[in-house]
DNA sequence: TCTTTGACGTACA
DNA sequence: GTGTACGCCAAAG
C-alpha cells in the first residue's frame, strides 16, 4: 500500500477500487493486507461508502471467504449487486460466486505491478 | 463511559 | 455440514 495514514475506511475504497473488472476479493484478504486486525471493519467501512452513497465504490466485487454475496443486503436495490457482479461475467449462483477461487483477486497484486 | 451491534473469520464440538 | 463461541475494532445510542 503506497498511501500513508489514511484513515482504515479510505484505505478500503482504495484497495476495493482496485479490484479489477471481473474479479472478487474478499473482506478477510483486505484486512490482513491493509493489517485491520478484523474483517469487520472492511465490511463497516464498505457500510459507510454505500450509506454516503459512493457508487464509485465497487463493493458488488467483495465478498466473503466462501465467495458468498453477504452483504447484498445493504445495497440498493440488493438484486443490484449480483446484476452488477453478472455484467462484469462473474457468474453468481445462489448468492454464490461461481469459480471464486479462479476469480479471487488478492491486494498484493498492487504491489507486484 | 459502557453496551450493543456489525457487509467477517477462525476454531472447536 | 451445522451450531456455538470468541476475537477483532469502530460507530451509534
Amino acid at each position: 500500500m503506497i498511501m500513508k495514514k489514511e484513515s482504515y475506511y479510505d484505505l478500503v475504497y482504495y484497495i476495493t477500487s482496485k479490484i479489477p473488472e471481473g474479479r472478487v476479493s474478499t473482506y478477510g484478504a483486505i484486512a490482513d493486507y491493509l493489517s485491520l486486525g478484523s474483517a469487520r471493519m472492511i465490511g463497516w467501512a464498505l457500510n459507510q461508502c454505500n450509506a454516503t452513497g459512493n457508487g464509485d465504490i465497487p463493493a458488488h466485487r467483495v465478498v466473503n471467504r466462501k465467495g458468498e454475496l453477504s452483504g447484498r443486503v445493504h445495497f440498493n436495490p440488493p438484486s443490484k449487486m449480483q446484476a452488477s457482479l453478472g455484467a462484469e461475467g462473474i457468474i453468481v449462483k445462489d448468492n454464490r460466486v461461481e469459480n471464486f477461487e479462479d476469480l479471487f483477486w488478492h491486494p498484493e497484486e498492487l504491489d507486484d505491478k
